[in-house]
DNA sequence: GGCCCTCAAACTGCATGCAATTGAGGCGCT
DNA sequence: AGCGCCTCAATTGCATGCAGTTTGAGGGCC
């Protein structure tokens, strides 16, 4: 029962990554200790260390960090707004379970951002920002051995790291939270990890920001957050072991196959 | 110093809004007084009740809504993951005074995600729903007369009542917290509340919703959005009696009028 | 008169303690 | 053995208390 917490943070990396400063700049978290707590957290959701439906006690990750109950609580109502993290009234906190139906929605939602971030990159970045698009690229392709967890990381993070470019603190941060969720419905929905979020796209998006098309990058991001979508989520088939009264709650109810109409949250909620 | 919080609540309308279900459902606030707290800010802020820049000690909060500060701090946290507050170590909470900058990039995102929101619900309005929609641009008619703060809440509401309409909790939560965002901004810069948000627009984007042309509704969209913003942020020009360090700062520095080198943060944390 | 220094009040950061709720195992009953 | 009830450990919800930091106001000094 108190397991989750220990993969939380003894895993693997949890030393700086490239992004750190990004997340330093950011809301509420600056107050350190909280910041802290929640960069670990997003960092072992988004490397899959914790998978969707993890127990987070409040206690167990105070004690992990070092910190007393309130601080951990306050990170978990910071990561709940993010939609990380799902708090029940007196339930222990659990690590998101995004339906299909909104992780197609997170989908739809990062292509338009995505979209926005490339239209006010093209043809203004400068010199020292493409080496370090390039250099974040390259060390996807060195990643490529590596575990998958760091691949995934890296690609969510290239994503980040082009909206930071654009100096906009609110783009940065939907940006940030929904590419997030992204990654954490994959880790739901794509088992075989089929991804890597195809690095040569990373490339060819970078080649087109220099070039200056901004026509050209807003319809290569497009398709590339398109397939990495589809890749995924080709069909609503979220067979996992886990939560079967999930897997269940579909068949409960007979009618509204349709797409926007999506079964009352009490269904999910009983 | 312990003003704001009086205006915060005593102040006019405080039962629940048209809106009220829909922040039940969201994401940790659900703990209830902390949800209260949240809601009665957010709608303080709306209906500029609270400036940008008023003071919000956590104490006073807490005393105010009969908790303790404990609780007030975890809301003003929730509040500043959204971006309406800000949050310094050490000090005192004040609402956010988003720079104009990040008010023309504010609006710039709920552009496209509010073409998101039309783009789904084009043509696939219910009955009930285009009511619904109708009876709320009736109430803001109805509102004109009355104080501005309500026409500009219920004109912000509306766009909110559309984004749930999709049913995609991810989208109304963006949404909503962009659009809070951008009335923040037209209290800082629009000082002669020259909007109302064009009733007619809203009329017009209706029809066409119902008229289900995708093309068309997305572009009615973002036009009327356009305006609002562009009423509001036609020059950079910030100049309002608070804070009068801001407004020097800008004349600090000397190079850099580019649009995407912002002046760093540096400046304004001074 | 203006400036700086000092100090106390105000406020935040955080931990801890207590009451309330949950859910899981154990016990008895059938 | 199966079923349900009951009790208790685990856990959350929340308030309070203490320590550290900021603020701003008064007083002394130039």
């Amino acid at each position: 029962m108190r397991n989750c917490d220990k993969r939380a943070q003894s895993k693997p990396t949890f030393k700086d990554s490239p992004m750190a400063p990004r997340a330093a700049s950011k809301t509420a978290e600056s107050s350190d200790k909280v910041g802290v707590i929640c960069r670990a957290l997003r960092r072992a959701i988004i490397e899959q260390a914790l998978e969707p439906g993890a127990k987070l006690p409040e206690d167990s990750l105070g004690e992990r960090f070092g910190v007393s109950r309130t601080i951990a609580r306050h990170a978990l109502g910071q990561l709940a707004a993010e939609g990380l993290v799902e708090l029940r009234r007196n339930r222990i906190a659990v690590v998101a379970t995004p339906s299909w139906q909104e992780a197609r929605d997170a989908f739809d939602i990062r292509i338009e951002l995505e979209r926005l971030v490339v239209r006010q990159l093209a043809g203004k970045l400068t010199k020292s920002q493409v080496a370090e698009l390039n250099a974040h690229v390259d060390a996807e392709d060195r990643a490529r051995d590596g575990t998958d967890a760091v691949s995934i990381r890296l690609a969510t993070e290239f994503h980040i790291l082009l909206a930071n470019m654009t100096n906009s603190p609110i783009l940065v941060r939907y940006v940030s939270e929904v590419a997030y969720r992204c990654c954490l419905t994959l880790s739901l929905y794509s088992r075989p990890h089929s991804s890597e979020c195809a690095i040569n796209e990373h490339r060819a998006i970078i080649a087109a920001l220099v070039k200056g098309d901004e026509a050209k990058v807003m319809s290569l991001m497009h398709s590339h957050l398109d397939s990495v979508a589809n890749r995924a989520l080709v069909a609503p088939a979220p067979q996992r072991g886990r939560d079967l009264l999930d897997i269940l709650a579909p068949y409960a109810e007979e009618g509204e196959g349709k797409r926007v109409v999506k079964l009352p949250k009490v269904v999910r909620a009983r």
